[in-house]
DNA sequence: TTTGAGCTTTACCAAATTGTTACCATTTTA
DNA sequence: TAAAATGGTAACAATTTGGTAAAGCTCAAA
């Protein structure tokens, strides 16, 4: 059982498939759903929008190939991985498949703990890669520590150090209260002596370039992130 | 009776599987209740207020995917599981299932040593993630300390501090009567000196935000928080 | 080194919200 | 029915926060 709370789809027409995945899947602390056909599979992703599909490529009804070029339209699912699972004999084109906007391909026979923990990695690397470009993609806010700018949909909006460091301490932990004292801790140190209030003027300045609707006041507590 | 303290509600319409299924859980520790259709699942719901639901798709007089309709409805049901049990060759759409709400599909023929060992693990990531959210769930409310939120159902409702402070005491303490003079120490403090009728006036303003049906009056002692 | 622009901090006041008390109506209990 | 307890309302007090402006500070360019 992992810490994970990540959430997978994998669709493939053989149901022994499904339920071997599915249960190797979730005993690690995945998210699973399941689909049973590329038709049923776009169904699902739209209301679940997992972050990472398994793909089988030859199914009857539509392809494999054709339910990832449909999920690729989505946008909801750009984040989204997609890695396929083909019969090593198919000849199925790899270069379709990848230019469909496939990650990754899989080969059967499946081999439950190579393909666990090759997502595991999968996962990995890329929570690593988020830490490591320092962005966090929140809502409609995109807030990337590499320039020191907010995205708010269109216009990429600088921000002066401390209102950056405010606004990435909230949005690093989206919905948590903090208490003025808790934020002067973490944004300006233990060592410098202000006044609490001076983050109700920060707080001030950030709500005035990327909007109220993102930093919520808890009257008697503090403030806090809201991903609305 | 093990540790377990989870409710579970199977509705199925063969009394076999009712049997087999009622027997498995019982015996990990769970509280099972049965119901042998859809529209007496619904009913025996609405007052056992389960944590999950074992759905049998295919039932006379109502299917599966209404009766899940219908309790999703509930809200009441909000934080309830629902897992379809579905014959393999059935080809009831999963679109349909997981559109109404359903987090799961098991096929028959159910084993039932997977089933228990899937439905601990449901309950225990459950558990974990609540944990770490530091939240209180109990009916239909979940008391979240960390965001200083009320969610009832589908609105998420911000408290102030002490109303906040005043509500999440008393949830912790399910079903224990306080009297103003407890509340005042535990969530005052105790050199604080307020009137014992100031308490009165919050538990007002919580229940106007909350409902009155979970905050109870014991007269001439205090104030209990009662879970229905 | 000086200067100046922009950032950070402080101070202060107004506005909004929350907390407390008092009082009367209503309900419950004896 | 009387007494006690609680609900509801409103006024008042206290606290908290938003907004503004000015002083202090930093850093880079001249």
């Amino acid at each position: 059982m992992a810490k994970n709370n990540q959430k997978i789809l994998v669709v493939d027409d053989e149901a022994d498939i499904l339920e071997l995945l599915k249960y190797n899947l979730s005993k690690e602390g995945y998210d699973v759903k399941t689909a049973s056909d590329g038709i049923k599979g776009v169904e699902i992703a739209k209301s679940f929008v997992p972050d990472l599909i398994l793909l089988d490529i030859m199914m009857p009804k539509q392809d494999g190939v054709e339910t990832c070029r449909q999920i690729r339209e989505l946008p909801e699912m750009a984040n989204t991985f997609v890695i396929f699972l083909t019969a090593r004999s198919e000849e199925y084109s790899e270069v379709a498949a990848f230019d469909m906007g496939a990650d990754d391909y899989i080969t059967k026979p499946i081999k439950p703990r190579a393909l666990v923990s090759r997502i595991n990695a999968l996962f990995r690397r890329e929570s690593k890669k988020k830490k490591e470009s320092n962005t966090i993609t929140i809502g409609d806010l995109v807030v990337d520590r590499t320039s020191y700018t907010v995205k708010n949909g269109e216009e990429k909006i600088s921000l002066p150090k401390k209102e950056f460091e405010l606004l990435y301490f909230l949005a690093q932990n989206p919905g948590k209260v903090f208490s003025r004292d808790e934020l002067l801790q973490n944004i300006w140190g233990t060592d410098v002596y202000v006044l609490a209030r001076t983050v109700d003027v920060h707080i001030r300045k950030v709500r005035e370039k990327i909007g109220n609707d993102h930093i919520i006041t808890v009257k008697g507590v503090g403030y806090k992130f809201d991903a609305n």
